[in-house]
DNA sequence: AATGAATGAGTGTTCATTCAT
DNA sequence: AATGAATGAACACTCATTCAT
């Protein structure tokens, strides 16, 4: 790892090829978009890319960090901001749904790589290593915390914290193929139907 | 279209790819399914999928068709089965989820394909040329007719019918990654927790 | 392992484009000869010498296995006619360069394989799996054995067996550089030099 | 050439890469040796090597400088501290062995290059252009004028100078696979060997 | 003296598709 | 109905070399 001893504009460069290449993902797919056609769109030859990023897994990796970094910055404040758990549940539904709104392309750059890539062997890929700022900052996005808490504080019901985690991510990204498909979805009011839906879903009796 | 004049036996052989094409891509991937492995799981040659399938687009096609044609098998007498719009709601959910269960390959297989399937010109797949006998099934399987009738019965309260269907559909599929990953994966539980939680979300007051 | 099942026209392109990779990589050396230049040589597209031949690697193991039959064939039966140890010795010296003179390219073919091919992990290469009958040829070819035999026998003086066999060898092939340079060089002299040289060499005081 | 003009450090530094390069040689091979590694090795960007050596071909032409120089200081004062042809070809053998067993890497390295390296054209390399002292040194390992020599007092017999001096160098670099394959070889036993083999080859009536 | 950045030519390999048999 | 053979386009990746700083 060489990340210490980084140039300003291997940096600036790297950062403009991880954004070219969300681009031409979340536009043709993580299987179309080869190393080539990421390098055309910044205009670069394709060797480029792989003298900034050994190997074309180094880059995914990479956009897979960007992408979450952000997630982490839209969402952890919008958790912090409230006091009870089912505050930071409503706050969990809406960061999502604004940061899905607002970073449409790297969200269905993300969702395409976590369900396209393979690794060489063929398996699905692993939680690739990551930084571990950035796993503090994943660990800051706990759903289930929320849930235990809730039903710890009183405030939520009975149900199981796992099974329900796992619902309300589905439905939030639930929303991405339609999304991508049509730019004129209205995220804003499918994030609020959700607050509304799981709140009376998970409060008690 | 010569789906009528098609021999027993070639319509056996189609059959016979369409089964092993989805064993194949579920294991590896679509991404990774190539014509040559899938002929090779059959035992013939390559050039015998193309003989049979025009294209690999025509062999996609299909495998969506087939996998169609097993899920309205699976929901739609479920559905039929219940009088009431409550009644159909949990049985959408456990039969969707009892689907899932025992068709982990295909479902594997066709979400693959939903997501990493792309037109020679980088475009998401369209809901491509279905026959009417297929789309009159899944018209059957329609969820939002479920909900607003429910409403309009009086057995759920109020709640955007679009919205709630998207995400019911994303809870039940959001397991799908983890069942990929985690063959012991406790699909029943799941449905059933579903099952509470809609309802709890959807009915009256 | 599907040698069995080769059609004619199958094993007739294999062997041309064997012969093709000889030439070439004699000419301008393993390290340049390209995949797509031996199929140049042949006159096909690149990809077919890949319909072929799994990878490179098959292509080398092949070039070697045809190259050792030949050379199977040119000594053994030499040795065979022989009924001293003295006598297989010379004649091992004497076929050998008749072997090297008249399949020149193929013998510096093998030798810069040899020397220059390593395995993906850089690796110099083993002996590779052979067909159990060349095995079996090789088997034939051990001077070793030649050399022991003399010494059994009394023909022999007293020396090291699997030192000599190796001087026996290195004299042999230290040969091919001039002879690769030189297309005139007299082959023919240097085997009768080497017969008489390591007559005097080993023969008993 | 700028030889003459080249200051401390300039010497210092490509002294440094030609014994870097002739370490990757040895351990990966020519034909991986990158300009990339050699520098990685050295702990210096790889455009450095290159400000060094005007291009990959003079890099190599020094390292065999280099070894050559080496190996001329190893065998010429051995073969000057002989008084007859005996002695000389007796120490012109033990001393490339010892030459062989102390540079092992270097001799690995020289071989591998001999062997791998060819011209932009294809061609194998020429002797390449050496500088006058080194021409000079390697005058001074002429076996052939050896064996002329121990003719002409009556020492050897009667044999061909050439095709023996041949014979002679082919059996001592026969050991050079044996020993870049195991390090264990026992060369020293191997030339001793030698010296006995060839002298009862050479050695009158 | 040293280096980071860029690049074009080249590598082996995979793939869907065509076609004559 | 089935297939072996061939192919061109695409892929990720390596490399020696150039150049401005």
């Amino acid at each position: 790892m060489r990340s210490n001893d980084r140039t300003f504009t291997e940096h600036a460069r790297r950062t403009q090829i991880i954004l070219a290449a969300i681009e031409v993902i979340a536009e043709i797919g993580y299987a179309q978009a080869s190393i080539r056609k990421i390098a055309e769109r910044v205009g670069v030859a394709m060797s480029v890319v792989l003298y900034h990023f050994a190997n074309k897994d180094e880059l995914v990796r990479e956009i897979l960090n960007h992408a979450w970094a952000e997630a982490i910055d839209t969402v952890v404040p919008a958790l912090e901001r409230e006091q009870t758990a089912a505050g930071r549940l409503r706050a969990y539904i809406i960061a999502n749904a604004d940061f899905i709104q607002s970073h449409r392309m790297q969200f269905a750059a993300v969702l395409d790589i976590g369900l396209s890539y393979r690794t060489a062997d063929g398996e699905l890929m692993d939680r690739l290593e990551m930084p571990p700022d950035l796993l503090a900052g994943i660990a800051k996005l706990d759903l289930k915390a929320i849930l235990r808490e809730g039903q710890e504080t009183g405030e939520f019901g009975e149900f199981d914290v796992a099974r329900t985690a796992m619902a309300i991510t589905g439905a939030i990204n639930g929303a991405v193929l339609d999304i991508a498909r049509d730019p004129g979805f209205d995220m804003d009011g499918y994030g609020k139907e959700l607050v509304a839906l799981f709140d009376r879903a998970t409060r008690r009796g």
